[in-house]
DNA sequence: GCAAGGTC
């Protein structure tokens, strides 16, 4: 008798692409009870041994089925101090809106001998898995649980690791369910405590959230350490949101997952098949085949491998007619840089000129292209910015034909753009690249900051101090985060944002900063070491409990001296909120 | 009324 398997992917698209593949085309489709974006998808599918012949049921969850909550007795502000939140009981319950689709997974496992995860390789993803086994072991105690592994959706790839199924890595999981427990406690005892200590200053901080998150405390950081230094404005080049796009595209089916974790292909990608697919654009396609027919390079590893993400590449052709202007630069970019990667080298010969003129030493340096290679495809980067220079030999004098004095002068960076925000959250490990916007969003919804588009042409700011005497708190100056998602977004879609701290968040930061702490909240540092030690927990080279017991520890103590100081905080927002001092 | 992380 055929067995029955359930496999669970992480979001819909996914359940539906796997099915696709290895169902050949051939499945029903089921909506479920309570949810309209999961489906189920059944079909038969012939796995390796022990299973063989199955009969597949392919659903989804929607990301996370579940989030840590205090208990009901501390759920309430005035049901304790804030500082029993870091040992207050927590317990994981399904969220409100997932508890159709973990019905709908319950009612599947009851009657399938195993069940196959398919979340995304990531850390998330594998903490994503567990709790689908959990729901799962919930109808069905003897379900056996494996998990595929797979970073793109390439019908050879999903096939394979249709058969090759390994187990769910709970390092992995455990991490992530620290990291979730530190967030919450943290989270909720800093934003109870800030909040209710800075009420009793009245004014506009009488009833208002003054929330703090490892990540969004940050990243308000950053803004605001950016801003005396804002004097004038600096004109820069538009920037066009393009992630966003790029997601589209990968949504579509063009291109793999736009992450940027990685920048080693695996050796057993076949690259050749994906340039193939390239040969009849009309534009690149020609160049696609000098590699097919030769050209081909395996690409050099970077240093970066997350082990989940390939590095991004076209999956499959679209003709650049079917794609909207935006999408089509995108996609263009994507594919021209991937036939790049898979391309020789360019070879080139410099000649660096040292000339003494006077007193003074002034050097050039020129460059001829020998053999084009990748610059051929990859029409983003010349080598033909430098200047052609005429042949010297050492020690040679001669006379110039002009010699000017040009006069100009070195300008202060102005505010954080976004683009600025974003690589400097990157860098620091706050956030992913999935939540950094949200990040953005929070600390302009607390109205921390807010956002302007940087124009061009010469306006000045404040150059005392903090640079803004217009950004107050109030009401008045609160632009919110009602752009869903939108960090920093808006405008023409040309114009770059820039992000200028409200006299709170100012406040906030100094306050903090004020307080005396080996490592302030507003400083990146010790979320980048729950970064590190995540990692470490990821490799088993520490455990779960000592993670989380000693970074609670470190943070009591954090707690303790805010408390202390909490004088300093105050003096802060009364400098800046009430005394509106820049 | 708190966080950060998924996804729609």
């Amino acid at each position: 008798m055929a067995r029955k398997i359930l496999c669970v992917a992480e979001k819909p698209s996914i359940a539906k692409s796997v099915a696709q593949h290895l169902s050949g085309g051939h499945f029903n489709t089921h909506s479920i009870r309570g949810n309209t974006f999961v489906k189920n998808y059944e079909f038969d599918f012939n796995f390796s041994p022990p299973w063989g012949q199955c009969s597949v049921t392919m659903t989804s969850v929607l990301g996370h089925l579940t989030s840590l909550e205090f208990t009901q007795a501390h759920r309430q502000w005035n049901s304790c101090s804030p500082g029993q939140l870091f040992d207050a009981p927590v317990e994981t319950e399904v969220d409100k809106d997932k508890k159709a689709i973990a019905a709908n997974i319950a009612s599947q496992a009851k009657y399938a001998g195993a069940l196959f995860i398919w979340t995304d390789c990531d850390r998330e993803g594998e903490h994503i898995g567990s709790e689908v086994r959990q729901v799962a072991f919930e109808s069905n105690r003897t379900i056996e649980v494996k998990r595929a592994k797979f970073s793109n959706t390439e019908r050879a790839h999903i096939i394979r690791a249709a058969q090759n199924p390994v187990n769910l890595d709970d390092r992995q999981v455990n991490a992530v369910a620290a990291r979730i427990e530190l967030d919450l406690r943290l989270g909720a005892a800093f934003t109870r405590y800030t909040t209710l200590s800075l009420r009793s200053l009245g004014g506009d901080l009488a009833d208002r959230v003054i929330s703090y998150g490892s990540c969004q405390f940050p990243t308000l950081g950053f803004v605001v350490d950016r801003a005396p230094k804002a004097w004038k404005q600096v004109p820069q080049d538009g920037q066009s949101k393009s992630h966003e796009i790029a997601e589209d595209l990968y949504n579509k089916g063009w291109i793999s997952y736009p992450r940027t974790e990685t920048d080693t292909f695996d050796q057993g990608m076949d690259l050749k098949k994906l340039i193939e697919r390239q040969s009849q654009d009309h534009a690149w396609g020609g160049y696609a085949q000098t590699l097919l027919r030769g050209g081909f390079q395996q690409p050099r590893g970077g240093r970066q491998n997350d082990q989940a993400h390939p590095p991004i590449h076209p999956v499959n052709y679209v003709a650049s007619h079917s794609l909207a202007d935006d999408e089509r630069r995108v996609y263009e970019f994507v594919v021209r840089r991937f036939l790049a990667c898979c391309s020789e080298d360019a070879t080139g010969e410099s000649t660096t000129v040292d000339i003494q003129y006077g007193d003074e030493t002034f050097s050039a340096t020129g460059l001829i292209v020998l053999e084009r290679n990748y610059l051929v495809v990859y029409t983003y980067e010349k080598w033909t910015s430098s200047q052609p220079l005429p042949k010297f030999t050492l020690n040679e004098s001669f006379e110039p034909t002009e010699a000017n004095i040009t006069e100009g002068e070195t300008t202060a960076p102005g505010y954080l753009t976004e683009p600025e925000l974003i690589s400097l959250m990157d860098a620091n490990g706050i956030g992913t690249d999935a939540t950094m916007a949200d990040h953005i969003a929070k600390i302009k919804e607390r109205e921390y900051v807010m956002t302007q588009p940087r124009t061009g042409g010469a306006q000045t700011n404040g150059v005392n101090g903090r640079g803004n005497r217009g950004a107050r708190v109030g009401r008045g100056s609160s632009r919110g985060a009602s752009s869903a998602g939108g960090a920093g977004r808006g405008g023409d879609g040309r114009s770059v944002q820039q992000f200028i701290p409200t006299t709170l968040g100012v406040a906030l930061i100094e306050g903090y900063d004020g307080i005396g702490l080996e490592s302030s909240l507003g400083k990146p540092f010790l979320r980048k070491e729950m970064e590190i030690k995540m990692k470490e927990i990821c490799a088993g080279t520490k455990s779960r409990n000592d993670f989380v017991h000693e970074t609670l520890e470190l943070y009591k103590a954090i707690f303790v001296r805010t408390q202390q100081q909490v004088g300093v905080l105050k003096a802060a927002c009364r400098k800046y909120v009430f005394g509106g001092q820049p």
